[in-house]
DNA sequence: GGCCCGGCTGAGCGGACCCTGAGAGACCGC
DNA sequence: GCGGTCTCTCAGGGTCCGCTCAGCCGGGCC
């Protein structure tokens, strides 16, 4: 789990850093609003603690800024003890949750846990044409339920042919969107039909002479 | 909203139960630590209020005693004005906010609501994929229902391929969420892998060679 | 039947990829 | 300090993969 941290306490973060590590979180810092957004912009973190007192910018215009450039990381805002309006414009802008100074460090720690476990991102759907299936995310084909076992490349060739089902796919086009090689032998393409026929069954690949390969009913 | 309060001054208890109730709280009271303990770990309260000055038991104890219990109502503490105890000592036990005597009401009321309208950190659910569990809490992993020990950075590593069980996750999105070091080198996943392997099974952890690493099935 | 052409496949090589043992450096408790 | 633990690096080696090559097969056409 990536945190980082935006306060411009040296000690705190310091500390924090120390903490959060022994707990297992990867931690980077920043030191004030400018640079903490930057790094939250194109860092992946999993989750953002951010100062509202901050140098360059403060953390409502850190976290308003992030939301606006559609950065929906999970952020736990450090409000200063005093001012209560302070709670309630946070949350406003789009922190997740807050804490005022001084806080526990036990309380941020499970705090940070409950932002960490967010929704999970909903699954793309497996690609699927009669008895085949693909699963992109988990790289997991299987055929007729049964699960089949194939190297990377085999993949990426039954998934494009997939995204393209009941289409004649050329093999000059499978040579550029599959395979790597700038060659122009189309041999290679021949060669991997043939070995996810061996695997997948003969006919999960069916040829057509002269115009290249199709899977899946027109 | 229902809210305890644990203080030993009585006109002080009075007081507040007075306004309090005027302000729509249903109030309760304790009078040393060990009832206001007892009342608060079975009691379903909103918000406690504690000081940090109480017989029988202190106010730190009795927080750090909660959290201990998994009870997370948060916690409004009442320290001393001149305490030796500072805040800083309160920093690791466990509230969520601090007020010193004498304080203002009004004050109390508007931390007490802000209190309360924050999402309460529930006990985060246990991770599970197969034999495997991880409490994300206690940071407790078993496997087949037996306890392992793991170090910290075996622990972030199984947590962030169990948060996402039966997705490959790639080397590089492994150093990049659970690794500290800024470098490339995916060799440290394959090493931490290996220690996981040796100490969950063999196939606690699947390659899937030339894409990464998956926990649990689909 | 003979020939041609597109597709198929077994064999093999170089290398990418992954695993592992050893160990240096940092950190911590005593 | 000092021993122990933890994190990470490094180098070596094994395995599997990706691709090439060369030869074979079978259908279509004369």
């Amino acid at each position: 789990m990536r945190v980082l941290v935006v306060d411009d306490e040296v000690g705190l973060v310091r500390a924090l850093r120390r903490g959060l590590t022994a707990e297992g979180f990867a931690v980077d810092a920043a030191h004030d609003g400018e640079t903490g957004l930057a790094m939250a912009v194109d860092g992946e973190y999993d989750v953002l603690v951010v100062d509202v007192m901050l140098p360059r910018r403060n953390g409502y215009d850190v976290v308003t800024a992030l939301r606006a450039q559609d950065v929906w990381t999970p952020v736990l805002m450090l409000s200063a003890k005093d001012g209560e309006h302070d709670v309630a414009d946070g949350l406003d802008v789009g922190a997740d949750d807050y804490l005022t100074k001084p806080f526990s460090f036990v309380v941020l720690v499970a705090r940070l846990r409950a932002l960490v476990r967010r929704p999970v991102a909903p699954r793309p759907a497996a690609l699927r044409a009669g008895a085949l299936t693909l699963d992109p995310a988990s790289r997991e084909v299987t055929r007729d339920g049964r699960v089949v076992e194939l190297t990377v490349r085999e993949t990426a060739l039954l998934e494009y042919l997939l995204r393209h089902a009941g289409r004649v796919v050329g093999k000059i086009e499978l040579l550029d969107h599959v395979f790597d090689t700038g060659g122009e032998d189309p041999n290679v393409v021949e060669v991997y039909v043939g070995y996810l026929r061996r695997k997948l069954g003969r006919d999960a690949v069916v040829t057509v002479r002269g115009a290249g390969y199709r899977v899946g009913t027109v």
